[in-house]
RNA sequence: GGGGAGAUUCCCGAGCGGUCAAAGGGAACAGACUGUAAAUCUGUCGGCGAAGCCUUCGGAGGUUCGAAUCCUCCUCUCCCCA
């Protein structure tokens, strides 16, 4: 049987081309275990572990989700890992509220969004899909209490935010001390090769070795992805932030939020976003138009998870709508189902732009109203107009800058 | 088990009987300027078709004409002693 699996040194030139890691924990153990997979001809098992809460993946996620890709193009496995378990438990940054307790439902249909958004990039074939409550679910005290005895709670206070925590005088319950061995745990029940992580997880990903040790098993190896910051520059990406790329954003919505972000991000996306290799990012950076560097960024982008045409399309729309400020066609709103059907003749915009979602209240509304940022169809509203609104046609209504919606009375206008 | 400190609107944080829908900052949103960038300036930032009214200051009661502010109990957090 032929050997499936390349060279050691082209599979290790090409785990760090592209977006390189920030640091592999360690590369000796890498080399080693690449030998032995190539001389057993044998898959390696790469893992990572994904929060069943929040099942919407962002460009920043796909940083490590490409990396695990191209160990698939090696020919390894990948274990996509739905932590429906811990999340189940709650939550360990002790900052945020506990969360709501997900139903089996719930973490079928966050694996279901999962699969849908992670197979635009992950061959299905060499994936598998886990939970951790497989195992978990059946893990009785004896055996957990093993688990911490494999660890101390001086070591954990070396991580560096409960150390910070500790030192402040702030509560570290006890959960979050045992939720990085629960974690580590599901290393050991997948007897996982490689873990890929953002930088921030190197605290739990390097204890996790420590405890396959424990369990005689071959400590992991860890790859540290960096963290692509939020699409603010503030923070690192994160959907509930509100600062995130979703990987299945619509190309027009993906394109602007790229064009949105400071210019100061432009390096680093193109470094960890465009998919271009080094080499090219240097090239593309080397001009220095900001405006153009974005374009060409959201392009690429756009078309990494749509394809060209849609991307080329999202580009002559953003300048069209923006550079032109033209409003868009009934027919992309209607697309987009950005439409509001109203059900009288005459109606107070506030209510309308409430129905549309545009704001939350009235009160905000009549706002944004006296602060000149409502228009319909171009004309804008002035402070002591007449708000009922007399609707014969569908007309565009704006708010702010960006938010568009096509209002109707009934379908047959459209 | 004992003693002390604390929980305020998205976040931080002032307020300590009426003038409090609650200072200040951050975030956010809008306007101007622009490249849907940054910086800057301005405005907004609980709800009500807006006069006035209603709901908010950990929870439940109470005192008072009137409570975020005082009292009681409860929940949670932190510190010190044991």
């Amino acid at each position: 049987m032929k050997n499936q699996f390349p060279p050691i040194d082209e599979q290790l030139e090409r785990l760090k081309d592209s977006v390189a890691p920030t640091e592999i924990i360690s590369e000796e153990n890498l080399t080693e275990k690449l030998e032995k997979s190539r001389k057993e001809n044998k898959p390696l098992r790469i893992k990572q572990g994904f929060d069943a809460s929040a099942p919407d993946l962002h460009i920043g996620h796909a940083v490590s989700i490409w990396k695990l890709k191209t160990f698939q193009d090696l020919g390894h496995r990948v274990i996509f890992l739905i932590g429906d378990f811990t999340g189940m438990v709650g939550d360990p940054s002790g900052k945020s509220k506990t969360r709501p307790r997900l139903t089996r439902e719930q973490v079928e249909a966050n694996a279901e969004t999962y699969r849908q958004q992670v197979f635009h990039i992950l061959d299905p074939e060499l994936t598998d899909i886990r939970f951790n409550s497989e195992w978990h679910s059946k893990c009785d005290i004896y055996k957990f209490l093993e688990l911490a005895s494999h660890y101390t709670v001086r070591r954990m206070l070396e991580r560096d935010d409960f150390w910070k925590r500790f030192q402040a005088e702030q509560p570290i319950s006890i959960l979050e001390f045992l939720y990085p061995l629960i974690q580590a745990y599901d290393s050991v029940a997948l007897e996982a090769d490689v873990e890929l992580g953002g930088t921030d997880q190197k605290f739990n990903l390097v204890l996790t070795r420590h405890i396959q040790r424990a369990y005689e098993q071959e400590p992991q190896v860890v790859f540290l992805m960096p963290l692509l910051r939020g699409t603010d520059g503030n923070d690192k990406m994160s959907k509930s932030l509100d600062n995130a790329i979703g990987i299945i954003d619509p190309p027009e919505e993906m394109y602007g939020k790229i064009m949105s972000i400071s210019d100061e991000l432009l390096p680093e996306y193109y470094r960890m976003a465009s998919g271009l290799d080094e080499s090219q990012v240097d090239n593309a950076l080397s001009f220095d138009d900001p405006f153009k560097l974005k374009h060409g960024l959201a392009k690429l982008v756009t078309t990494r998870y749509h394809d060209e045409a849609s991307a080329k399309n999202a580009g002559a729309q953003f300048l069209d709508r923006f550079k032109e400020k033209n409003l868009p066609s009934h027919a992309d709103l209607i697309e987009s189902g950005l439409i509001v059907k109203v059900d009288c003749d005459i109606v107070w915009l506030p209510k309308i732009m409430v129905t549309a979602g545009a704001v939350k209240s009235n009160g905000e509304a009549l706002r944004l109203i006296k602060q000149g940022a409502v228009s319909i169809d171009d004309e804008k509203i002035e402070k002591d107009a007449d708000l009922d609104i007399k609707i014969n046609s569908p007309f565009i209504l704006k708010v702010g800058k960006r938010r568009f919606y096509l209002v109707y009375r009934d379908e047959a206008q459209l």
